[in-house]
DNA sequence: GTTGAGCGTT
């Protein structure tokens, strides 16, 4: 179980995240993906809870809100693709 | 500015 938050500013962070996420559930982990190559955020992150439901609720209420100006996307994650990465750098 | 890692081809 593993919701999807994309659409986000780059000024966001997974506190910011855990703050609002907690109100819908229990976080059981977030992970903020940075550009491994620059180092900076790539503008989604990824957010556990304990419970479907509580991520039900949370993408219910989140998805299409305004939040830091910006109208957010948030839906169920899909699996990582295990895509082939052959010369990465 | 939209789907996470790493190994370094898994």
């Amino acid at each position: 179980m593993s919701v999807y938050v994309g659409n986000l500013s780059y000024e966001v962070t997974s506190e910011d995240l855990s703050d609002v996420f907690s109100e819908y559930g229990t976080i059981k982990r977030i992970h903020v993906p940075t550009d491994r190559e620059t180092g900076r955020m790539r503008g989604f992150a990824f957010v556990e809870m304990e419970q479907e439901s509580e991520e039900a609720a949370a993408i219910e209420a989140l998805d299409g809100a305004e939040w830091m100006d910006r109208v957010i996307r948030v839906n169920p994650a899909k699996p990582r693709t295990d895509k082939p990465r052959y010369n990465r750098r």
